[in-house]
DNA sequence: TATGATCATCTTGTATACAAGTTAGGATTC
DNA sequence: GAATCCTAACTTGTATACAAGATGATCATA
């Protein structure tokens, strides 16, 4: 009744929100059971999850769902930043206005969905949207869909982390700068911003401590 | 007799190599009569291998060996150069000595290779292990590692390019460069050779022509 | 009580039979 | 001869039985 696709964007999106906590034992057979289908189609969903790091797969034990690796996270934020910067600098002063409106267009939603409250887990989302807008603004895409499958671990973190501090009106204003820079063409002063912009406090202890039954040993 | 392991690194070995040409039909029960596996575990190294894009799937149908997608290359090469252009600054003025050791002795012998006409295989490895080393030096093994799960195209693409054109010297020579640069400290010198090093002529006519056979349509 | 061995019961790994889609070639028909 | 349909032979996809390692509880023993 379920297709393996299926099966595997439900668990994706299990596993990214938090609801399948690092840790938890995935079986085969209990998915199985589960979702009316043999093993074998099952196994080849927890051997794409594992190498995309959703899942740790320990041989003969069990598929775990993986922990968060801050390691991992420091070094996707680093490529984030880095692409990005030469991104926005390649579109300073020439952006496509059909681009231009639909970036607008998503702050606004952006700085509704914060007044409202409606929730991070929208916010999270129109975030994405803005920064892969960008990137295929640049012709990029084929990039944020690099990133995209080294993000199981950044995703994860920077849930825990954005609920936990609220940051998001920061997070608005620094794109709707961002955005102004791009438009006047100041490649200088989107260097500048971006240089902390991402540079999150990954080695904040108040982190590690307050979620460290997530986080990889 | 053979493990699953032992048959993944044989398989891309053969493809990354050419040995195996892309179209070339990889059959699950022919590899499973030649290893004398089983067809489960054969499959599970062909899911793997589809997933980095060495195999494109073709349900029912049958397993081919991926033709080289130029649009993978030219994202793969921006990419590469986006990050090294960042690590090599972020190396200038404080490389280690002993790196700097590591990496003037790997020139050297790119050097001989060239002088010996050794064959291009020994001289892309020595330049892997020169940008590899950067890429450690600066602590992002990491991304290194992210790079080389999208190289499938990439190293392909390379070989014959660098094999046609025989570029090899002028590569040790921009090695060099950016070598004494990063010494020197001089971050807008890396800058500029940067800029066009990698930015190899993909849309060269000349190479679709010659190639035509092995690139995806 | 503490300790250690045994074994039942988990887990995933492999082999194999069968299902089902695809394709190419030949027989049939016009 | 040309077109069409059918079939046999591929291919991979799925289900299932069995192999084999890991684990923990239980029971025997010092």
């Amino acid at each position: 009744m379920t297709s393996k696709k299926e099966i595997m964007s439900y668990l994706k999106q299990e596993i990214l929100s938090l609801a399948l906590k690092p840790g938890s034992m995935i079986s085969e057979t209990a998915l199985s059971e589960r979702f009316q289908l043999s093993r074998t189609p099952i196994r080849d969903v927890l051997k794409q999850l594992s190498l995309e790091q959703y899942v740790d797969i320990y041989p003969k034990k069990g598929n775990l769902v993986s922990y968060i690796d801050l390691e991992s996270v420091e070094q996707v934020i680093y490529l984030r930043n880095v692409l990005e910067k030469e991104i926005m600098k390649s579109l300073a002063g020439n952006i496509p206005l059909k681009g231009l409106h639909e970036l607008r267009g998503n702050l606004a939603q952006q700085q509704q969905c914060i007044e409202q409250a409606e929730g991070a887990g929208l916010f999270l989302q129109l975030d994405d949207q803005f920064h892969r807008t960008m990137f295929g603004l640049a012709g990029r895409e084929f990039l944020w869909g690099v990133l995209q499958q080294f993000n199981v671990h950044y995703i994860r973190y920077r849930k825990l982390h954005m609920l936990k501090d609220e940051k998001l009106a920061t997070i608005q204003q620094e794109h709707q700068q961002l955005l102004d820079y791009i438009v006047q063409g100041d490649t200088t002063g989107i260097d500048e911003l971006l240089h902390h912009h991402l540079r999150a406090d990954i080695d904040s202890m108040n982190f590690q401590e307050h979620f460290a039954t997530y986080i990889k040993k």
